[in-house]
DNA sequence: CTATACAGTACCAAAACGGTCCGGAATCCT
DNA sequence: AGGATTCCGGACCGTTTTGGTACTGTATAG
């Protein structure tokens, strides 16, 4: 599965929303009725979005939400985030010291780190802005393919613009 | 968090045992001591890495379990899978149609399904053989910088006002 | 035939998820 | 000032998933 939140996912749709549509402040139930969804939740969403310093709110009769800044700004792995803490992929790989029992027998630890190090990565450049419309560059590859082997398995993505180093 | 199961760490860390040990044969017992988790657990994970295809087994007397194939044939994402079920970041990536509510509304399903199929391949990748050691490989960027924007050298969380009020 | 070791499945407690609700507090309008 | 509007901070709760165990059955070596 591998799966993010649902309010990982509601929160990033109602991000993009409200990015789409320049800067304006939109209240909670504007944003609720257009993304289809309940207000409750969507209420929800939007205050941990503000407590993470990805929206800002004004109270009042003409109060809303609006983006903190620019959509260039606000990357996956920012709301990801705010919605559900820090990305780790393992319960090891973000602790220090003491959390798992089998960390000093573990061979996978540091390699699991680095997984994760390139996921976050990832999802850290991958902008807002870039979410109001469909992406168009292209998805590369993840790892350096210095110790390809023969794991020449398909269903890679069409790889077109790779940049070969090393 | 973006989680995986604890089912697929361990799976992850025994599979790597065994690889690690030649492609001999080892009982549920010998590697349930040796990776420090409880026998039960360890069974139950065997078992469904067997169905996956990822090891096979030998009942009787001296059974045990062994590699299906090389190392450099198997990945983290087919261990993963086999644990967990296919990849999906969100519900709405893998499924054709009507499982979402606001699917005809989302602007960012399109995204979303190449950000998966950017992890996926990128975990496809990664085989056991590489696991069995420090990763000493590169991991690189995700994202073609073609179409940067102008999110520049950023990750500059500061920016301060980005002024949208009125 | 018997001990060993895997296979399948059912079971259960605890935690996380998804969603709702309500009493405040700030802001605007009259 | 007073009320209407809108966000804020929680608590709350049913359902699903996770993490872990147990038990019965089946194949194999000796
Ligand atoms: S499983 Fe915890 S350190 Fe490897
Ligand atoms: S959230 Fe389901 S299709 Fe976008």
């Amino acid at each position: 599965m591998l799966r993010v939140t649902k309010l990982a996912d509601y929160g990033i749709v109602m991000m993009t929303y409200v990015a789409s549509r320049g800067g304006a402040t939109h209240n909670a139930r504007d944003i609720a009725s257009e993304v289809r969804l309940p207000l409750p939740m969507v209420s929800k969403v939007l205050k941990q979005l503000v407590r993470g310093g990805l929206l800002v709110s004004q109270r009042g009769t003409k109060g809303g939400y609006g983006l903190a800044r620019r959509p260039e700004q606000i990357t996956v792995a920012q709301i990801i985030h705010a919605l559900e803490g820090p990305i780790a992929v393992t319960q090891c790989t973000d602790k220090v010291r003491g959390d798992c029992d089998i960390e000093t027998k573990c061979p996978v630890r540091t390699n699991w780190f680095m997984i994760n190090q390139a996921i976050h990565g990832a999802l850290e450049k991958i902008t807002l802005a870039e979410m109001t419309q469909p992406l168009r560059h292209q998805l590369v590859t993840l790892i350096d393919p210095g110790t390809r082997a023969e794991a020449g398995t398909g269903t890679n993505l069409t790889a077109g613009a790779y940049e070969q180093h090393g």
